[in-house]
DNA sequence: TGATTTTAGTCCTAACACGTACTAATATAA
DNA sequence: TTATATTAGTACGTGTTAGGACTAAAATCA
């Protein structure tokens, strides 16, 4: 019956999980207060980064390329729908579903609010790690989500 | 003077980006969902595997170890003082500080909750990563970090 | 067809999360 | 000492965030 003899604390994923929170809150950081001072949030940025060169799409196919829960994502379009940049249409083939496209200002907001963000942080990533070492780091991450989207969905133990 | 030629949708850096985000989301989803079954939020159960095994600390050090703002921190701490968790107590030393400490019910739950955790999360870490790969990815995270911490405070432009 | 289940989106609640403003206390400077 | 600046913590406003309840519509089943 495997008991834990070792110090819950010293267990070796914990030096991953560390780092992963860590590391995550600070390019969060940077890249939020980067984008408050474009005029939006994060939410809001991901909403029209994803918008952006599309026609649009349902609230459901928002929500899962976001990674925002439906519920949250009603409140942000709200708002964004209160600055104008996205508008919100009633489909025609399934009418439980809304489909969501950038306004003409939305589209205005994507064209010089994305590049501009790309492009400020560009040199953190660029001056923290090489090529080679971004292409090992993606690889490593992706393995990781995937312990944990197997289980997301599917057995659960 | 170096013009966006290229779509900035195609920065290399972005192969990262998304990564890291999804990955941070699907582990801290994992995370919080099995936190939620014990009765704590994750920035609660944070303060309480922080103050476990101390002799408390003041709301400023409190805040620096687990990445929870001062202003938000106070909220957090008051439901913890309120479940009879923690406990504060004006420094001495300083009249400004406040130190925080596990209260006996405090301790029992970091020594019932905290193993309890570790060991929900161990597989899913054990069952994605080899250990040598876990040191790989450690090492690129800590890089990462670091591009973004050295103008974190620092030069400001 | 009618009954059941699933799905899409909204509303609601509790808890974060961040920045700003504020108070009290400490430190520094003149 | 007096004026100034910094620091610790709290209060507040706005905006997420997850989850669960709810409604309407669609899909599936009987």
């Amino acid at each position: 019956m495997s008991v834990q003899t070792q110090d819950p604390g010293d267990e070796p994923f914990l030096k991953i999980l560390r780092p992963l929170v860590e590391t995550y809150s600070a390019v969060m950081r940077k890249d939020a207060q980067h984008i408050r001072t474009l005029g939006l949030t994060s939410s809001q940025f991901d909403v029209i980064a994803t918008l952006g060169d599309t026609n649009g799409m349902t609230c459901k196919q928002l929500s899962e390329a976001t990674l925002v829960t439906k519920g949250t994502l009603t409140g942000v379009l709200d708002r964004l729908e209160k600055k104008r940049l996205i508008e919100r249409e009633p489909s025609r083939e399934d009418r439980r579903s809304i489909f969501i496209r950038l306004t003409a200002g939305g589209e205005a907001c994507f064209q010089q609010v994305f590049p501009d963000h790309i492009h400020y942080l560009k040199p953190f990533f660029d001056g923290a790690l090489t090529a080679p070492e971004m292409a090992a780091l993606r690889t490593l991450l992706l393995k990781l989500k995937q312990g944990f989207q197997d289980s997301t969905e599917g057995e659960k133990r």
